[in-house]
DNA sequence: AGCACGCCGACT
DNA sequence: GTCGGCGTGCTC
């Protein structure tokens, strides 16, 4: 049948779709990019639908320049589940159907595709199963047979959290299925990520992060996401997704497997294991060798561990001492009358970076630190709270004839070396040291927020497996929860979930943070207040606020937030999607957390 | 989203 | 007077 109207999709945050006539010369499927003039400007759409009226009137229709390819890059399949997404995340349709394109193709070249036919193959059950043991290679192991399985059939995506995680995991891939592997991540240029975007179309072995879930080919068979529980996963601008929530609408669309692979599994994940939802495949862990060691005064270098790394010095052992603060000194203010130095356009007090400049923590502007006090003119400028570098010094003189430096620095013959929790990339590269001292545990456990603990836990586990030797955990706090479990996971994660159930925390309540930033701070709150009001008619939720954000100011700009709480996840975003979406065209803007 | 249009306040 | 920030409405 010859259709005269085609409905286009076109990269507007709108969920609308425009009519345009079809030339007769055109031959046009479902799919297929065409050039449209679109408000006086030439546009690359997508075709969503043939018709043969408008609800617009014919004559003022405008007709499709030209196509853009013989073969469509999008399919009936790709524009529904970008339906889907767009009902709960702050895109529309159109905006997802234009994720699922790769930049190459997004501008108007005309493309000629070899065709491909793709064999959807026939999967009927959506099942998820949780694949627990501490490496890449060791849980690699596991899946690998079940990855050799499904590329028979279709193909497979493998997704990770971080671009040099990726690398190190397509070297070991490599040797097993090296003709079937395509790489797509956001950080390849346009050309190459196309050309690997076509490639990935069939039969594939997609190794991704994760932007290469909306690339996802039509015959994909089976789903696995790496490292479950990275906070990467997380992507914290529009539209606002948690990689675990899309891979498994993704699987339950398809309804194809969703194999989730870690050392240990989120929170959220683990509360399905405990019901059943999720299938969960236990490997033996290697032991670790941790040990907690309770430190006493107020100094950092106490008497013990002084010594503790003395006599691991005299066995030769390459130490690690971890500390998560950068620069010399955390805060600087006069010692006189008392000012403190903060950015004049955030809210932060400045860290002492070297001796003469002072680094904002948020926007990380510089400023030169006078060596008077400027508002007094009489006092010294001292800095409080240490920095790794200000940890260097005082190491330099407790051992003076030991090699010191800083992870960036270090050279083979480095004795000690002080690091931050960056040292976490060392997993992928297969390099080990001997002993690991955690110096700021107690820091990371009074962070002002309920995932700490758990934080805490994953972070020391990660690192333990750094350590060849032991991984020394110094604390002053030896009574928390989280030493009393720390080897034995499965006590310490029944332990969590009920306090989060206690308190009405996730995974129990799903809870977004709506923060909301302007340049006007009294407009702000009264828009601020106005949204609260809104949001509170809304039953089966809580709201509260509004509260000043942290930090209240960032880069000359106010920020409030609003917190709402809800037993259900779909409820939560779709009404945060209805009020939102209200909000955008004003000189407001809004960052979502949801967890 | 991006853009034009129209309204109001502040200031060469 | 007019420049520019911001709210509103439209795009086939």
């Amino acid at each position: 049948m010859n259709f005269s109207v085609a409905k286009i999709i076109l990269p507007v945050a709108i969920n609308k779709s425009f009519d345009y006539k079809i030339p007769n010369s055109l031959k046009l499927k479902i799919g297929m990019r065409v050039l449209v003039d679109f408000n006086n400007k030439k546009r690359v759409g997508v075709i969503s639908a043939f018709r043969n009226t408008s609800e617009i009137k014919i004559n003022k229709l405008k007709t499709i320049l030209s196509d853009l390819e013989n073969f469509p890059s999008i399919s009936k399949e790709h524009l529904n589940f970008a339906s889907i997404l767009s009902k709960y995340y702050l895109y529309s349709q159109n905006e997802f159907v234009f994720m699922m394109l790769p930049q190459y193709l997004k501008k108007p070249r005309k493309i000629f595709f070899k065709e491909i036919s793709i064999i959807k193959p026939q999967k009927d059950k959506f099942k998820r199963v949780f694949i627990k043991n501490d490496t890449f290679n060791k849980r690699y192991t596991f899946w690998k047979n079940i990855v050799a399985e499904e590329l028979e059939k279709g193909s497979v995506m493998i997704l990770f959290p971080q671009i040099s995680y990726l690398n190190y995991a397509r070297n070991i891939l490599e040797k097993d299925f090296s003709d079937r592997i395509c790489i797509l991540h956001s950080q390849q240029k346009e050309k190459e990520l196309f050309l690997n975007w076509q490639n990935s179309r069939k039969r594939s072995l997609i190794l991704g992060t994760r932007v290469a879930i909306f690339y996802y080919p039509l015959d994909l068979n089976l789903l696995i996401v790496e490292d479950e529980n990275s906070p990467y996963y997380f992507q914290e601008e529009k539209p606002f997704y948690h990689l675990l929530e899309l891979a498994t609408l993704l699987s339950k669309f398809k309804k194809i497997s969703l194999i989730l692979s870690a050392d240990y599994p989120c929170l959220s994940t683990y509360k399905f294991i405990l019901n059943g939802q999720i299938d969960f495949k236990d490997n033996l862990s290697a032991n670790k060798k941790i040990e907690i060691v309770e430190t006493k005064g107020s100094k950092i270098f106490s008497p013990l561990l002084v010594e503790l790394i003395r006599k691991n010095l005299s066995d030769n052992k390459k130490i690690v001492l971890l500390w998560n603060k950068k620069g010399f000194a955390r805060v600087l203010y006069c010692n006189s009358c008392g000012y403190s130095f903060r950015c004049q356009y955030c809210s932060g007090f400045l860290h002492l970076l070297d001796v003469t400049t002072g680094i904002c923590s948020y926007c990380y502007r510089k400023q030169v630190i006078p060596k008077i006090c400027l508002a007094c003119n009489k006092g010294y400028i001292k800095g409080k709270g240490l920095g790794i570098q200000r940890l260097e010094a005082i190491l330099k003189n407790i051992y003076p004839d030991v090699k010191i430096a800083t992870l960036e620095d270090m050279t083979a013959d480095t004795q000690i070396i002080l690091a931050t929790s960056k040292i976490l990339n060392f997993l992928y590269k297969d390099e080990f040291f001997d002993v690991g001292f955690l110096l700021d545990t107690d820091m990371f456990l009074s962070q002002p927020d309920y995932q700490a603990t758990y934080d805490t836990f994953i972070y020391i586990n990660k690192l333990s497996y750094i350590f060849k030797d032991i991984l020394y955990v110094m604390t002053h706090n030896k009574n928390h929860y989280i030493f009393k479990n720390l080897l034995k996971w499965e006590e310490f994660y029944k332990e969590e979930l009920q306090l989060r159930k206690q308190f009405d925390l996730p995974p129990y309540k799903k809870i977004a943070d709506i923060i909301i930033r302007g340049k006007n701070k009294n407009k702000l709150s009264k828009r601020v207040e106005n949204l609260y009001n809104k949001l509170k008619q809304y039953k089966n939720v809580k709201v509260y606020g509004p509260l000043e954000n942290y930090p209240p100011k960032l880069r000359g700009k106010f920020y409030y937030k609003l917190v709402i709480k809800s037993k259900s996840q779909i409820r939560l975003r779709q009404i945060l999607k209805n009020e939102i979406e209200q909000l955008r065209a004003s000189s407001f803007k809004i960052a979502l957390i949801i967890r």
